[in-house]
DNA sequence: ACACATTACATAACAGGTTATATATCGCGT
DNA sequence: ACGCGATATATAACCTGTTATGTAATGTGT
């Protein structure tokens, strides 16, 4: 069998590998979600927490506070608009600013995942992260491996009831 | 100011994060390569490593290798191709497999950048990980800060000698 | 008050990955 | 030898990030 060329070569293919796992991790936090009869892209979810927790934000602090740049996160919420979850607002003091916030089917489905799905992911991502030892590419390594064997899913899964499709109210 | 959202989020928001650092990651890679001369997408370098190690290999193997998708990896090839550093022959024995090989100019950029750049980079990434203590997301968090505070190319210059543009040859 | 830099957002083009699906060749069973 | 599933690659459409750049609104200095 040919070998992992990009995990042999350590530390200098370390980021591609970071990216690779960071959207498998994405990928199957999706699929969760998914499951539950919410059916967002993966990349969306830390828009709605964040108006969720911070109330009305403009297109820039949005980006700040995610930690991406600002034509990303123009993107997003627009899509997001798109889908009904978000409005979009000219600020009345500031004609160049524009105030995103939640609509009510975006806060119900904040509180519905904040309630139903959010803790069990998280318990899964930490379930995959326990145990780990030594060096930071020991520990990538490990997860690589352990989300291979187990994907989110699994875990998720086997510590939650089967999930109750949302949409069957 | 605000938070850092997606940090505090913890593990529920673990792949954006990694996907997050690993782009880093490679833009700072990138931008050592471009400081030597040598201006090609960072993910491309995966791909002359392991034609280089493993000699000529199909567009399945490479993508195996490398960790990649298929369509993923026959993209990059073909962008290799049209740039000369590859070759893409028809294999005799099996008319639907294609067999990728360095050229002559592939050869002479991977024996460049493993001679002169790649062990510095190496290097520079192995400095940003040690000392790294406790657990993988705190490990994380200070990569995030240390990254942030100076970026690959400063520790890549401050241990080696200022680049010397390998096309004035 | 007006010129001009700065700020906030939008747009366009690209990078680098994905899934889903089409197409051509191979190889195997009858 | 022929039909048909399996395999290798290609293509298309999408996701999620990036730079670079344009545009409109704001604010500031003289």
């Amino acid at each position: 069998m040919l070998h992992d060329i990009v995990r042999d070569f350590g530390h200098l293919t370390l980021g591609t590998r970071l990216r690779r796992v960071g959207e498998m991790l994405q990928a199957n936090t999706q699929q969760i979600m998914q499951a539950h009869g919410v059916d967002l892209p993966a990349a969306h979810y830390p828009f709605l927490a964040a108006l969720d927790r911070n109330g009305a934000l403009s297109v820039g602090e949005l980006a700040d506070v995610i930690g991406i740049t600002q034509p990303g996160a123009t993107r997003t919420i627009g899509q997001l608009a798109e889908a009904g979850f978000v409005e979009i607002a000219a600020s009345e003091t500031d004609q160049r600013r524009k105030q995103v916030t939640l609509t009510e089917s975006g806060e119900k489905l904040v509180a519905f995942a904040k309630e139903n799905i959010w803790p069990g992911v998280e318990a899964a991502v930490r379930d995959m992260c326990t145990g780990l030892e030594g060096s930071f590419l020991d520990q990538l390594a490990a997860i690589e491996d352990g989300l291979k064997k187990h994907p989110l899913i699994e875990r998720y899964n086997s510590k939650n009831e089967p999930p109750s499709d949302r949409k069957q109210t």
